[in-house]
DNA sequence: TATGAATGAGCATTCATTCAT
DNA sequence: GATGAATGAATGCTCATTCAT
């Protein structure tokens, strides 16, 4: 067989596409090192010349897709007007963050897939992402809180009633095969938290 | 080794049980067979005789504890107080439904693992369990529509927050090693869906 | 394939007879699983029901041959002419017993072998069979200190020449491919390390 | 990483020096070309840029330290005080050339561990060094005789016996972690083959 | 001279399943 | 009703080797 050589980087990128798609389907008991190299025309052992061993995969592959999945929903939110400041809690802002938190999900569904499919089987103490998805929610919920404070009574509180009802929609709307409108459902959660939204949707 | 040899009921109770918490903690792909035939004191092959494969096995057990669940939410609503009639939908009963559904995850937290680590695992199409939840899923949201409709207005998207908030806040609970307090969290939850609750649980 | 099914005992008889050929020929390291299995008409997994791993096999055999091997050198005793006490350290018990130690090399070269190639490579301390080596040749010095107690001036001393001389003549004799008469070659050595052998066993 | 060119005499002498600690720990087939480039600071392919392969590298390693041992204990002979005739087989010099093989042995007792190990992997007829130490026994063998020829009664017997000596109890000195004085041992060993012996090294 | 991407074969081990007992 | 011997396919991973750079 031909020996395709790659530059390194994407290789890389292909081999982190390929696996998001995969494990976002299979999770990570589901999928192998075989059809993940198979995916990306080379053999097993060439895979791991890249990442050392399937447990690396993940957790390097959940690093970088993180970084590159905020960096997206910042990105989104400069691109539509920026804030002066990220952290001028306007209600206009509030709300485009959320709105632009779900919006990543309907542009990659794949990536958002791979988060549901992980951060339920992560529940596990021994899942090799455990500690990974504890600190991620428990980040994500800090950062809710923070945005939502000074907008609603109990923002912790809050917070994790926003974090529930978008990933709870989501898989809804994964289950569904994307078959309903994500970003009016939502809205219109978004709208049972901060009750001032409706008016303000209205005016955007 | 002795021979220990079970009323075929018990032993299939036995079975599902150790199955309940198996699957619930390492998903259907991370689960063996092995694993769970040694979890019940018997071999591979005896397990093996009551289902005669993994995804049978799989099947049967969400069947039998699905059947169990729904049972075991009817029995806590007649305990409480049974109204006449289950499908009066006077705002106090509505309540006492998403109540009882809520107290039933604290009450089983297994189960309540069981299936939330299964829903995501069976997004994928070609999942044993897919088919299963797909039709779970609908069937839940028909029945919140139909509990809310009168209450709302739109009972159908608000059937969907509702399954969202309750799905969504049980993952994180799951995940915070059950350290907050799930029912309270749902109850606020409820009433941002229902805003008479708030009054209504305050009278309760 | 047509499935051959033996009795435990047989098989487990079966298995450790080739693992003696095949270790003995390509040592630890060079053998694998799967000839093993191949040469005893089953599977990789078949195997490894008996054994379940190739260290467990490893250790296992060694205690079951190093048994065995014992056993055959003291019937070889009883056989020739049982002295009424093994411990009667009388002259000619003391030649006896260490020409039935070389004997037994002889009639069973491919344990001798087995157990010459594990000694080296066992060397190491990382090695599955360090420990049980080290804890034989301790045991061996001292049977051979014992034996030869009273017959010598510093047995101690003597029981490390002897076995040297035991194991550098048989390792010889295997790389020659048993070219020479190794009973001889012993008697010869014997007589170094007890001068009055000679004359022993020429009445002998 | 910075690609650190050597002179390649030094890079193989690196090379073989690294090789000889390394098998002589874990033999042929434990060791790992992977390892050994590691432990030299290079890459898997660099190091096969000198050895063309696995084999290719044992066989010339061995010849290599070969010369090397041979030359050390002529050397070691010859600082001493040099007979004028090597082969001037006199009492004392016979028993100088042995003490100066094993005082080698004790002097690096890490290539003494590679022969050592080596030397009965090699025992099988597939094994890469096979015909190497087959013919390096039969010169040791030739050369032993030939140097007691004229002190024993029989030559080639006691160049076995004397071969078998040195050999075992190096051997037993591995294993004991060296914890015994082998050059002391080794002495009684060879008075055994050549009884004059005592009273010589009494009176060297 | 050396790197490092890639192969292809092989390794010990696991797993669901079958089936004679 | 249950055991446990055995299969056959698969799994993650390792290894010696090749070769473009």
């Amino acid at each position: 067989m031909k020996r395709r050589r790659m530059i390194p980087e994407m290789r890389r990128e292909q081999i982190l596409d390929a696996a998001t798609s995969l494990i976002g389907h299979l999770g990570y008991n589901g999928f192998t090192i075989h059809e993940l190299a198979r995916n990306c025309g080379l053999t097993n052992g060439g895979l791991l010349h890249y990442f050392g061993s399937k447990e690396e995969l993940l957790i390097a592959m959940l690093e970088e897709r993180d970084r590159r999945w905020a960096a997206g929903i910042l990105a989104d939110l400069d691109l539509e007007q920026a804030p002066a400041d990220r952290i001028e809690c306007a209600r206009r802002t509030v709300l485009r963050v959320f709105r632009a938190i779900v919006a990543r999900s309907v542009a990659q569904p794949d990536m958002l897939r791979l988060f549901t499919v992980l951060q339920s089987e992560a529940l596990n103490h021994e899942h090799p992402a455990y500690t990974y998805f504890l600190r991620r929610e428990t980040m994500v919920l800090d950062e809710y809180a923070y945005i939502l404070d000074g907008h609603v009574e109990n923002p912790r509180a809050a917070a994790r009633k926003m974090l529930a009802l978008i990933v709870g929609l989501q898989q809804q709307w994964l289950r569904a095969n994307q078959g309903f409108d994500l970003i009016a459902a939502c809205d219109e959660a978004i709208a049972l938290i901060l009750p001032w939204a409706t008016a303000a949707a209205a005016s955007a």
